[in-house]
DNA sequence: CCAATGCCTTGATTTCGGTCAAAGCCTCTT
DNA sequence: AAGAGGCTTTGACCGAAATCAAGGCATTGG
């Protein structure tokens, strides 16, 4: 019994000891070793809301996984108008593999805590290690996905649908832990409704009408702006257009 | 030179040797033995515009590579209304990894040639050869992009942006010898209006309308419903919201 | 040659969501 | 406690795109 923990956790770094990256994130694919190599190059940054992850630090020459907080990508027009097109939460994987990075912005949504390594050392670890690149793709496949599910929702959907299907994206990443039976849950919505807008195609007051419409009809509740309850997360699916 | 062009075709499939995916798709992975290998499990197809790739032959149990025409990736909501979320141009890869197919339709826009191989063998290089992997995350990261930029023209452009973006998008895919000098091309649209449609999250209308715009106002020229010419694609660039 | 079918265009009208404007509500500071 | 600033809500009005409704124009087959 001990042995086998010993084992385990033999020589794993202590900060990686803990980290959600390691189970469910891209670290689960490296073994002891190559873990002790990349703690040694990598470090924790704690970034405050509204602050952009550019420059030196966060993503032109590093990788990180996010450890808690959510991390918005905007793409912009010239004009200034905005839209969200990726939000990032533990513990995904931020940084563009192979490429200088795309016209893609990255900015805290909420406070975010970071842990970062040298853009050099995860490419050569992805040459050693196929199983790194491995969940790569994984990953990029279910951004994928999500970015395809995000332009039905886009495209198709009605406003109100779309705020819907935000609130329902939001329960199912931010809280893990859904009650099954009673099919409620409750949250801190991770965005501003100037951010909900930008992730939707919308304005920021058919998003705050389209809330209050929600509430109104009691399929959420709403406190302090931020803190939502959903009573049945299926009626609130029914709502979302699916 | 001689020897130089026999080593390079030696060994070399017939099909694969003038075959656009052995050069910038997935296949350029493969050495002369594993194309070998695979090429006695693949078989090419030729599907008519408007029908459905699944089933054994296309997507469910295969990867394929398209060697000409469109295939339009659809998403729908239950009530009908539906999405196109990616075109696939030659030569790109068809068919998801590690997945039992999610919610996406595949449906010949055009007619498609494909060169498809069974899942396992696909599968099975991949294990030995971490190069094809490596290939397969590039192609989903430039899908990733390419979703993304999308996610821009459905969330925050007008219609006409929206047409003149899809337009714009239709050329640098089509044709790939656009003079550079003149700033002029010429292209058959893949897609009917209803395609373009439920590409840009428009009416059938709209689109028309849209089209019948730029056409009063010389951006571009249409023949015979389909076939479009641009005379300036930086004036058409312009309109496109960028 | 004439229907028939399937796209596509055009016009009239409606509607959903955007714009403009004002006020309400928190939180933080002093 | 009062004031300031940043979000958020609400209301009145407007406009871009959807909807509804004809018609046009090719291609196909009788």
């Amino acid at each position: 019994m001990t042995v086998r923990q010993d084992v385990h956790s033999a020589g794993i770094p202590v900060l990686c000891q803990s980290c959600e990256a390691r189970h469910r994130g891209v670290c689960g694919a490296l073994d002891p070793d190559q873990l002790v190599a990349l703690s040694k190059t990598s470090s924790r940054y704690t970034i405050e809301p509204g602050a952009e992850l550019i420059g030196d630090a966060e993503t032109v020459n590093s990788y990180s996984n996010v450890l808690s907080g959510v991390v918005k990508l905007t793409k912009g027009l010239s004009d200034g108008r905005q839209q969200i097109v990726g939000l990032q939460f533990a513990p995904d994987f931020l940084g563009r593999p192979f490429k200088v990075e795309s016209e893609i912005n990255a900015e805290a949504a909420t406070a975010v805590s970071l842990c970062s390594f040298p853009k050099a050392s995860i490419e050569r670890m992805m040459r050693e290690s196929p199983e790194l690149e491995h969940r790569l793709l994984k990953q990029t496949l279910k951004e994928l996905d999500e970015a395809r599910e995000w332009m039905v929702t886009l495209g198709r959907k009605t406003a109100s649908e779309k705020v819907a299907s935000f609130l329902l994206m939001i329960a199912r990443n931010i809280d893990p832990a859904t009650d099954p039976a009673t099919n409620s849950t409750s949250f801190d919505l991770p965005l501003t409704r100037a951010d909900i807008a930008d992730f939707l195609g919308l304005t920021i007051e058919t998003v705050s009408r389209q809330l209050t419409r929600l509430r109104a009809e009691k399929v959420v509740r709403i406190e302090n702006n931020r803190h939502v309850t959903v009573e049945s997360l299926s009626r609130l699916e029914r709502r979302s257009g699916a």
